[in-house]
RNA sequence: GUGAGUGUAGCCUAGUGGUUUAAGGCACCAGGUUGUGGCCCUGGAGAUCGAGGGUUCGAAUCCCUUCACUCACCCCA
Protein backbone atom coordinates (compact mmCIF):
# COMPACT_ATOMS: atom_id res chain seq x y z
CA UNK A 1 0.00 0.00 0.00
CA UNK A 2 0.90 3.39 -0.88
CA UNK A 3 1.60 6.24 2.19
CA UNK A 4 2.46 9.91 1.99
CA UNK A 5 5.92 10.36 1.91
CA UNK A 6 7.33 11.04 5.19
CA UNK A 7 6.85 14.20 6.08
CA UNK A 8 4.32 15.08 4.22
CA UNK A 9 0.68 15.12 4.71
CA UNK A 10 -2.55 15.20 2.76
CA UNK A 11 -4.54 18.08 3.56
CA UNK A 12 -8.23 16.73 3.36
CA UNK A 13 -11.75 18.01 3.42
CA UNK A 14 -12.46 18.44 7.03
CA UNK A 15 -9.15 20.46 7.23
CA UNK A 16 -9.73 22.62 4.49
CA UNK A 17 -11.51 25.17 6.44
CA UNK A 18 -8.48 26.72 7.93
CA UNK A 19 -6.36 26.86 4.70
CA UNK A 20 -9.09 29.01 2.78
CA UNK A 21 -9.65 31.12 6.27
CA UNK A 22 -5.79 31.68 6.31
CA UNK A 23 -5.64 32.59 2.62
CA UNK A 24 -8.17 35.35 3.04
CA UNK A 25 -6.70 36.50 6.50
CA UNK A 26 -2.78 36.66 4.74
CA UNK A 27 -4.15 38.32 1.46
CA UNK A 28 -6.68 40.78 4.30
CA UNK A 29 -3.91 41.62 6.34
CA UNK A 30 -1.24 42.12 2.99
CA UNK A 31 -3.93 44.60 1.64
CA UNK A 32 -4.00 46.77 4.58
CA UNK A 33 -0.25 47.00 4.92
CA UNK A 34 0.37 47.25 0.79
CA UNK A 35 1.65 43.68 0.27
CA UNK A 36 1.31 42.65 -3.47
CA UNK A 37 1.36 38.44 -3.45
CA UNK A 38 4.04 37.16 -5.73
CA UNK A 39 4.47 33.42 -6.68
CA UNK A 40 7.84 31.92 -7.33
CA UNK A 41 8.69 28.56 -8.73
CA UNK A 42 8.47 25.56 -6.14
CA UNK A 43 12.11 24.89 -7.21
CA UNK A 44 14.71 27.06 -8.50
CA UNK A 45 18.82 26.60 -8.89
CA UNK A 46 20.36 25.05 -6.49
CA UNK A 47 23.28 28.10 -6.03
CA UNK A 48 20.41 30.64 -4.91
CA UNK A 49 19.98 28.94 -1.61
CA UNK A 50 23.58 28.15 -1.01
CA UNK A 51 25.00 31.41 -1.61
CA UNK A 52 21.89 33.29 0.05
CA UNK A 53 21.45 31.03 3.09
CA UNK A 54 24.65 30.05 3.53
CA UNK A 55 26.92 26.96 2.67
CA UNK A 56 27.00 26.44 6.69
CA UNK A 57 24.08 26.16 7.43
CA UNK A 58 22.03 22.99 8.40
CA UNK A 59 19.43 23.66 5.53
CA UNK A 60 22.02 23.92 2.75
CA UNK A 61 24.19 21.40 4.85
CA UNK A 62 21.61 18.83 4.81
CA UNK A 63 18.50 19.29 4.36
CA UNK A 64 17.55 20.67 1.05
CA UNK A 65 15.85 18.43 -1.72
CA UNK A 66 17.86 18.68 -4.68
CA UNK A 67 18.43 16.66 -7.35
CA UNK A 68 19.79 16.95 -10.89
CA UNK A 69 17.29 17.25 -13.58
CA UNK A 70 17.62 15.92 -17.24
CA UNK A 71 19.29 18.58 -19.25
CA UNK A 72 22.23 18.47 -16.33
CA UNK A 73 20.82 21.63 -14.10
CA UNK A 74 21.24 21.17 -10.49
CA UNK A 75 17.73 21.64 -8.50
CA UNK A 76 16.27 22.18 -5.45
CA UNK A 77 12.83 22.53 -4.10
CA UNK A 78 12.48 25.56 -2.00
CA UNK A 79 13.88 25.26 1.56
CA UNK A 80 12.37 28.84 2.37
CA UNK A 81 10.87 31.83 0.78
CA UNK A 82 12.98 34.69 0.79
CA UNK A 83 15.73 33.75 -1.43
CA UNK A 84 13.18 33.10 -4.69
CA UNK A 85 11.85 36.27 -3.58
CA UNK A 86 15.06 38.37 -4.01
CA UNK A 87 15.18 36.70 -6.79
CA UNK A 88 12.50 37.59 -8.75
CA UNK A 89 13.09 41.75 -7.66
CA UNK A 90 16.56 41.27 -8.98
CA UNK A 91 15.64 39.46 -12.09
CA UNK A 92 12.08 41.80 -13.04
CA UNK A 93 13.94 45.06 -12.11
CA UNK A 94 11.67 46.05 -9.65
CA UNK A 95 14.75 48.32 -8.24
CA UNK A 96 12.88 50.66 -10.89
CA UNK A 97 9.54 50.66 -8.83
CA UNK A 98 8.73 52.75 -5.88
CA UNK A 99 10.72 51.82 -3.09
CA UNK A 100 10.25 50.14 -0.69
CA UNK A 101 8.67 47.02 -3.05
CA UNK A 102 6.33 44.69 -0.75
CA UNK A 103 5.75 41.39 -1.51
CA UNK A 104 4.19 38.40 0.05
CA UNK A 105 3.50 34.42 -1.03
CA UNK A 106 2.31 31.67 0.99
CA UNK A 107 3.51 28.48 -0.72
CA UNK A 108 5.04 25.00 -0.07
CA UNK A 109 8.51 24.41 1.87
CA UNK A 110 10.75 21.84 1.48
CA UNK A 111 12.85 20.66 3.77
CA UNK A 112 14.93 17.39 4.48
CA UNK A 113 14.40 16.54 8.56
CA UNK A 114 13.23 13.66 10.45
CA UNK A 115 9.48 14.84 11.31
CA UNK A 116 7.72 15.08 14.29
CA UNK A 117 5.31 17.57 15.90
CA UNK A 118 5.23 20.95 14.31
CA UNK A 119 8.19 19.94 11.64
CA UNK A 120 7.65 17.95 8.34
CA UNK A 121 9.55 17.77 5.17
CA UNK A 122 6.73 19.87 3.13
CA UNK A 123 5.57 22.43 4.80
CA UNK A 124 3.57 26.01 3.97
CA UNK A 125 5.01 29.22 4.97
CA UNK A 126 3.14 32.98 4.68
CA UNK A 127 6.08 35.08 4.35
CA UNK A 128 6.49 38.80 3.38
CA UNK A 129 9.47 40.92 2.19
CA UNK A 130 9.33 44.83 2.20
CA UNK A 131 12.30 45.78 -0.26
CA UNK A 132 14.31 48.52 -0.25
CA UNK A 133 15.00 50.89 2.09
CA UNK A 134 16.67 50.50 5.65
CA UNK A 135 14.65 52.81 7.82
CA UNK A 136 13.91 51.18 11.46
CA UNK A 137 10.44 51.90 10.52
CA UNK A 138 10.20 49.94 8.49
CA UNK A 139 11.68 47.04 10.72
CA UNK A 140 8.80 48.51 13.02
CA UNK A 141 6.19 48.42 10.22
CA UNK A 142 6.83 44.86 9.81
CA UNK A 143 6.85 43.37 13.03
CA UNK A 144 4.17 45.51 13.15
CA UNK A 145 2.16 43.70 10.72
CA UNK A 146 3.02 40.04 11.84
CA UNK A 147 1.69 41.19 15.21
CA UNK A 148 -1.18 42.31 13.52
CA UNK A 149 -2.15 39.11 12.03
CA UNK A 150 -1.55 37.30 15.06
CA UNK A 151 -4.09 39.27 16.52
CA UNK A 152 -6.72 39.33 13.75
CA UNK A 153 -6.71 35.06 14.41
CA UNK A 154 -7.62 35.61 17.80
CA UNK A 155 -4.20 34.09 18.71
CA UNK A 156 -3.35 35.57 22.05
CA UNK A 157 -0.69 34.68 24.67
CA UNK A 158 2.23 35.09 22.32
CA UNK A 159 5.49 36.32 23.01
CA UNK A 160 7.57 38.69 20.95
CA UNK A 161 11.24 38.48 20.82
CA UNK A 162 13.92 41.42 18.97
CA UNK A 163 17.78 41.05 18.77
CA UNK A 164 20.00 43.03 16.79
CA UNK A 165 23.06 40.83 15.50
CA UNK A 166 24.46 43.63 13.57
CA UNK A 167 26.16 44.19 10.26
CA UNK A 168 29.37 43.42 8.22
CA UNK A 169 31.37 45.71 9.19
CA UNK A 170 30.22 45.34 13.46
CA UNK A 171 29.41 41.67 13.53
CA UNK A 172 33.09 39.97 13.03
CA UNK A 173 33.84 41.92 15.58
CA UNK A 174 31.20 40.50 18.57
CA UNK A 175 31.90 37.34 16.79
CA UNK A 176 35.15 37.53 17.63
CA UNK A 177 34.66 38.52 21.63
CA UNK A 178 31.90 35.80 21.43
CA UNK A 179 34.57 32.74 20.45
CA UNK A 180 37.01 34.38 22.72
CA UNK A 181 34.77 33.98 25.63
CA UNK A 182 33.72 31.12 25.13
CA UNK A 183 37.20 29.27 24.24
CA UNK A 184 37.61 30.17 27.64
CA UNK A 185 35.33 27.36 28.66
CA UNK A 186 35.78 24.91 26.39
CA UNK A 187 36.27 22.29 28.33
CA UNK A 188 32.68 22.88 30.04
CA UNK A 189 30.91 23.09 27.07
CA UNK A 190 28.53 20.23 25.59
CA UNK A 191 29.97 18.39 22.38
CA UNK A 192 27.25 19.82 20.12
CA UNK A 193 29.01 23.73 21.35
CA UNK A 194 32.27 22.69 21.42
CA UNK A 195 31.74 21.82 17.09
CA UNK A 196 29.35 25.25 17.16
CA UNK A 197 32.41 27.57 18.56
CA UNK A 198 33.98 26.61 15.60
CA UNK A 199 31.70 26.44 13.07
CA UNK A 200 28.32 28.86 13.92
CA UNK A 201 29.24 30.82 16.81
CA UNK A 202 26.57 32.05 16.96
CA UNK A 203 24.23 28.82 18.05
CA UNK A 204 26.42 28.92 20.52
CA UNK A 205 24.15 31.59 22.46
CA UNK A 206 20.60 28.95 22.27
CA UNK A 207 21.88 26.31 23.34
CA UNK A 208 19.28 24.44 25.69
CA UNK A 209 21.69 22.33 27.38
CA UNK A 210 21.75 23.48 31.05
CA UNK A 211 25.53 22.93 31.88
CA UNK A 212 26.29 25.58 29.26
CA UNK A 213 23.44 27.72 30.41
CA UNK A 214 25.33 29.29 33.20
CA UNK A 215 28.03 30.32 30.70
CA UNK A 216 25.78 31.38 27.74
CA UNK A 217 23.92 34.08 30.45
CA UNK A 218 27.55 35.55 30.78
CA UNK A 219 28.31 35.63 27.07
CA UNK A 220 29.38 39.00 25.37
CA UNK A 221 25.88 40.08 24.13
CA UNK A 222 25.51 41.42 19.96
CA UNK A 223 24.12 44.93 20.82
CA UNK A 224 26.89 45.48 22.78
CA UNK A 225 28.92 45.50 19.88
CA UNK A 226 26.80 47.07 17.67
CA UNK A 227 28.60 49.82 15.29
CA UNK A 228 27.03 53.50 15.60
CA UNK A 229 24.88 53.14 12.70
CA UNK A 230 23.44 49.98 14.01
CA UNK A 231 23.30 50.60 17.20
CA UNK A 232 20.82 53.74 16.05
CA UNK A 233 18.82 51.78 13.92
CA UNK A 234 17.95 49.20 16.51
CA UNK A 235 17.50 52.44 19.00
CA UNK A 236 15.27 53.88 16.41
CA UNK A 237 13.26 50.70 15.84
CA UNK A 238 12.60 50.09 19.61
CA UNK A 239 11.09 53.83 19.68
CA UNK A 240 8.93 52.83 16.62
CA UNK A 241 7.73 49.43 18.58
CA UNK A 242 6.92 51.15 21.48
CA UNK A 243 5.19 53.97 19.91
CA UNK A 244 3.21 51.13 18.18
CA UNK A 245 2.59 49.30 21.94
CA UNK A 246 4.13 45.98 20.43
CA UNK A 247 5.31 44.26 23.88
CA UNK A 248 8.41 43.15 22.24
CA UNK A 249 11.22 41.43 24.48
CA UNK A 250 14.74 42.07 23.89
CA UNK A 251 16.40 38.86 23.70
CA UNK A 252 20.14 38.43 23.42
CA UNK A 253 20.43 35.06 22.46
CA UNK A 254 18.25 34.91 19.48
CA UNK A 255 19.86 34.37 16.41
CA UNK A 256 18.38 32.96 13.53
CA UNK A 257 19.18 29.95 11.27
CA UNK A 258 20.10 31.64 7.90
CA UNK A 259 23.28 33.59 6.81
CA UNK A 260 21.66 36.57 4.77
CA UNK A 261 20.30 38.31 8.58
CA UNK A 262 21.83 41.66 9.50
CA UNK A 263 20.64 43.79 12.32
CA UNK A 264 17.33 42.97 13.16
CA UNK A 265 15.97 39.42 13.86
CA UNK A 266 12.72 38.88 15.56
CA UNK A 267 10.51 36.08 16.85
CA UNK A 268 6.81 35.40 17.68
CA UNK A 269 6.29 32.23 19.85
CA UNK A 270 3.77 30.68 22.18
CA UNK A 271 4.20 32.31 25.69
CA UNK A 272 3.98 28.35 26.41
CA UNK A 273 6.77 27.38 24.51
CA UNK A 274 7.83 23.45 24.00
CA UNK A 275 9.72 21.90 21.01
CA UNK A 276 9.38 23.43 17.61
CA UNK A 277 6.32 25.62 18.73
CA UNK A 278 7.87 29.14 17.00
CA UNK A 279 5.55 30.32 14.95
CA UNK A 280 7.09 32.62 12.90
CA UNK A 281 10.54 34.30 12.93
CA UNK A 282 11.94 37.35 10.52
CA UNK A 283 14.78 39.87 9.91
CA UNK A 284 16.53 42.22 7.98
CA UNK A 285 18.96 41.11 5.13
CA UNK A 286 20.71 44.49 3.91
CA UNK A 287 23.45 42.49 2.14
CA UNK A 288 21.18 39.33 0.36
CA UNK A 289 20.17 41.68 -2.80
CA UNK A 290 23.68 42.60 -3.48
CA UNK A 291 25.03 39.09 -3.05
CA UNK A 292 22.06 37.96 -5.96
CA UNK A 293 23.22 40.15 -8.24
CA UNK A 294 21.48 43.00 -7.58
CA UNK A 295 22.99 46.83 -6.62
CA UNK A 296 22.85 47.10 -2.58
CA UNK A 297 19.26 47.14 -1.67
CA UNK A 298 18.14 46.45 1.99
CA UNK A 299 15.41 44.69 2.68
CA UNK A 300 13.76 43.10 5.79
CA UNK A 301 10.69 40.30 6.03
CA UNK A 302 8.94 37.71 7.94
CA UNK A 303 7.61 34.43 7.33
CA UNK A 304 5.68 32.09 9.50
CA UNK A 305 4.03 28.77 9.25
CA UNK A 306 0.94 27.88 8.29
CA UNK A 307 0.75 24.04 9.84
CA UNK A 308 1.59 25.65 13.48
CA UNK A 309 -0.58 28.51 13.03
CA UNK A 310 -3.63 25.67 12.85
CA UNK A 311 -2.02 23.76 14.97
CA UNK A 312 -2.22 26.38 17.59
CA UNK A 313 -5.79 27.50 16.09
CA UNK A 314 -6.78 24.20 17.03
CA UNK A 315 -5.54 24.37 20.69
CA UNK A 316 -7.13 26.98 21.40
CA UNK A 317 -10.17 25.90 19.43
CA UNK A 318 -10.52 29.35 17.74
CA UNK A 319 -13.43 29.04 15.45
CA UNK A 320 -12.93 29.51 11.37
CA UNK A 321 -15.96 29.92 9.17
CA UNK A 322 -17.15 26.68 7.46
CA UNK A 323 -16.71 26.64 3.66
CA UNK A 324 -19.78 26.81 1.76
CA UNK A 325 -21.13 23.59 0.89
CA UNK A 326 -23.64 22.73 -1.90
CA UNK A 327 -27.11 23.17 -0.38
CA UNK A 328 -29.43 21.17 -2.59
CA UNK A 329 -29.99 17.17 -2.66
CA UNK A 330 -31.86 16.28 -5.42
CA UNK A 331 -33.68 12.62 -5.42
CA UNK A 332 -35.65 10.95 -7.73
CA UNK A 333 -38.37 7.83 -7.70
CA UNK A 334 -38.24 5.64 -10.10
CA UNK A 335 -36.11 5.27 -13.23
CA UNK A 336 -38.14 6.83 -15.48
CA UNK A 337 -37.35 10.42 -13.71
CA UNK A 338 -34.09 10.24 -13.61
CA UNK A 339 -33.28 12.03 -16.61
CA UNK A 340 -35.35 14.94 -15.56
CA UNK A 341 -33.78 14.80 -12.10
CA UNK A 342 -30.20 15.02 -14.40
CA UNK A 343 -31.67 17.94 -16.21
CA UNK A 344 -33.19 20.00 -12.98
CA UNK A 345 -29.66 19.16 -11.23
CA UNK A 346 -28.43 21.08 -14.45
CA UNK A 347 -30.45 23.94 -14.34
CA UNK A 348 -30.12 24.84 -10.43
CA UNK A 349 -26.17 25.01 -11.02
CA UNK A 350 -26.94 27.01 -13.87
CA UNK A 351 -28.94 29.00 -11.14
CA UNK A 352 -26.52 29.43 -9.11
CA UNK A 353 -27.68 27.03 -6.60
CA UNK A 354 -25.27 23.87 -5.55
CA UNK A 355 -26.63 20.77 -6.13
CA UNK A 356 -25.84 16.69 -5.14
CA UNK A 357 -27.91 14.78 -6.96
CA UNK A 358 -28.17 11.02 -5.91
CA UNK A 359 -26.42 9.11 -8.16
CA UNK A 360 -26.94 5.32 -8.76
CA UNK A 361 -30.27 3.75 -7.98
CA UNK A 362 -30.95 4.37 -4.17
CA UNK A 363 -34.20 3.55 -2.34
CA UNK A 364 -35.61 6.96 -1.41
CA UNK A 365 -35.06 6.14 2.08
CA UNK A 366 -31.20 5.59 1.05
CA UNK A 367 -31.36 9.14 -0.73
CA UNK A 368 -32.83 10.87 2.34
CA UNK A 369 -30.19 9.07 4.29
CA UNK A 370 -27.13 10.41 2.20
CA UNK A 371 -28.41 13.77 2.01
CA UNK A 372 -28.64 13.67 5.54
CA UNK A 373 -25.29 12.87 6.14
CA UNK A 374 -23.99 15.43 3.24
CA UNK A 375 -25.96 17.94 5.61
CA UNK A 376 -27.90 20.16 2.88
CA UNK A 377 -29.86 22.36 3.95
CA UNK A 378 -33.21 21.38 1.39
CA UNK A 379 -33.61 17.82 -0.75
CA UNK A 380 -35.49 18.54 -3.83
CA UNK A 381 -37.90 15.18 -4.61
CA UNK A 382 -39.17 14.42 -7.79
CA UNK A 383 -41.18 11.04 -8.50
CA UNK A 384 -44.12 10.07 -11.42
CA UNK A 385 -46.48 12.26 -9.13
CA UNK A 386 -44.61 15.13 -9.68
CA UNK A 387 -43.66 14.53 -13.11
CA UNK A 388 -47.47 14.71 -14.10
CA UNK A 389 -48.25 18.39 -12.22
CA UNK A 390 -44.55 19.69 -13.05
CA UNK A 391 -43.80 20.62 -9.62
CA UNK A 392 -41.19 19.06 -7.05
CA UNK A 393 -41.37 18.23 -3.34
CA UNK A 394 -38.99 20.49 -1.79
CA UNK A 395 -38.02 19.65 2.31
CA UNK A 396 -36.07 21.21 4.57
CA UNK A 397 -33.74 18.75 6.04
CA UNK A 398 -33.58 20.98 9.27
CA UNK A 399 -36.94 20.83 10.23
CA UNK A 400 -38.63 18.05 7.88
CA UNK A 401 -41.02 20.33 6.07
CA UNK A 402 -42.08 19.66 2.71
CA UNK A 403 -44.17 21.17 -0.04
CA UNK A 404 -44.84 21.06 -3.81
CA UNK A 405 -43.38 23.91 -5.68
CA UNK A 406 -43.77 24.07 -8.87
CA UNK A 407 -40.74 23.63 -11.40
CA UNK A 408 -40.91 26.74 -12.95
CA UNK A 409 -40.56 28.53 -9.19
CA UNK A 410 -37.59 25.94 -7.63
CA UNK A 411 -35.05 28.62 -8.31
CA UNK A 412 -36.90 31.30 -6.66
CA UNK A 413 -37.20 29.32 -3.53
CA UNK A 414 -33.75 27.92 -3.04
CA UNK A 415 -32.47 31.37 -3.43
C1' G B 1 22.21 11.48 11.56
C1' U B 2 21.19 10.00 17.15
C1' G B 3 17.79 8.25 21.08
C1' A B 4 13.02 6.50 23.02
C1' G B 5 8.02 4.72 22.36
C1' U B 6 4.19 2.51 19.34
C1' G B 7 2.22 -0.77 15.33
C1' U B 8 -5.10 -5.34 15.74
C1' A B 9 -10.88 -3.26 10.04
C1' G B 10 -11.58 3.92 7.48
C1' C B 11 -11.16 5.75 12.97
C1' C B 12 -10.84 4.40 18.44
C1' U B 13 -10.06 0.26 21.32
C1' A B 14 -10.49 -5.29 23.71
C1' G B 15 -7.75 -9.61 23.45
C1' U B 16 -0.57 -10.92 25.18
C1' G B 17 -0.62 -17.65 31.64
C1' G B 18 -0.09 -19.59 23.33
C1' U B 19 -5.08 -23.39 21.05
C1' U B 20 -9.84 -23.84 16.99
C1' U B 21 -15.14 -18.55 13.05
C1' A B 22 -9.70 -12.19 16.41
C1' A B 23 -14.28 -9.05 20.01
C1' G B 24 -16.66 -4.22 20.67
C1' G B 25 -17.72 1.09 19.70
C1' C B 26 -17.83 5.09 15.89
C1' A B 27 -18.46 5.53 10.78
C1' C B 28 -20.44 2.90 6.36
C1' C B 29 -24.36 -0.19 3.76
C1' A B 30 -29.23 -2.54 4.00
C1' G B 31 -33.89 -3.67 6.20
C1' G B 32 -37.98 -2.38 10.11
C1' U B 33 -44.25 -3.42 4.07
C1' U B 34 -46.69 0.46 -0.43
C1' G B 35 -42.30 7.06 -2.62
C1' U B 36 -39.29 10.13 2.85
C1' G B 37 -33.46 11.28 6.54
C1' G B 38 -31.89 12.30 11.70
C1' C B 39 -33.48 8.62 17.27
C1' C B 40 -34.29 3.37 18.16
C1' C B 41 -34.16 -1.96 16.70
C1' U B 42 -32.23 -5.87 13.42
C1' G B 43 -28.84 -7.47 9.93
C1' G B 44 -24.49 -6.86 6.58
C1' A B 45 -19.87 -5.72 4.65
C1' G B 46 -15.04 -4.60 6.35
C1' A B 47 -8.58 -7.21 9.53
C1' U B 48 -3.79 -12.17 5.52
C1' C B 49 -3.55 -8.84 13.92
C1' G B 50 2.73 -3.49 9.86
C1' A B 51 6.06 -7.02 6.91
C1' G B 52 9.53 -11.26 6.72
C1' G B 53 11.67 -15.24 9.25
C1' G B 54 12.14 -18.45 13.63
C1' U B 55 10.49 -21.48 18.09
C1' U B 56 6.11 -24.75 18.77
C1' C B 57 1.41 -29.75 17.89
C1' G B 58 -0.49 -24.72 17.91
C1' A B 59 1.45 -17.41 17.83
C1' A B 60 -2.06 -11.20 17.30
C1' U B 61 0.27 -13.15 21.82
C1' C B 62 7.35 -15.66 22.56
C1' C B 63 12.36 -14.66 19.79
C1' C B 64 15.09 -12.24 15.64
C1' U B 65 15.16 -8.96 11.50
C1' U B 66 12.92 -5.20 8.85
C1' C B 67 9.57 -1.29 7.67
C1' A B 68 6.33 2.50 9.12
C1' C B 69 4.45 5.98 12.49
C1' U B 70 5.04 9.09 16.86
C1' C B 71 8.00 11.95 20.17
C1' A B 72 12.66 14.09 21.48
C1' C B 73 17.81 15.78 20.16
C1' C B 74 20.44 18.57 16.23
C1' C B 75 17.99 22.50 13.78
C1' C B 76 13.89 25.11 12.50
C1' A B 77 8.18 27.33 10.42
Amino acid sequence: MYQAPRGTSDILPQEQAYWRYLEQKTANICQLYGYERIDAPAFEDTRLFSRSVGEGTDIVEKEMYTFEDRGGNKITLRPEGTAPVCRAYVEHGMHNLAQPVKLYYLASIFRYERPQAGRFRQHHQFGYEAIGDDDPALDAEVIDMAWQFFRSLNLRHLSLNLNSIGCKTCRPEYLIALKDYYADYIDDLCADCKTRLARNPLRLLDCKKRSCQPISDSAPRSIDYLCPQCAEHFKQLQRYLGLLELPFEVNHRLVRGLDYYTRTVFEIQPETERAQSTLGGGGRYDGLIEELGGKPTPAIGFAVGIERIISNLKKYNVPVPALPRAQVFIAYVGDEVKDEAIKLASRLRQAGIGVIEAIGSKSLKAQLRQANTIGVQHTVIIGDQELKTATVILRDMTNAQQEAVPLTRLEERLR
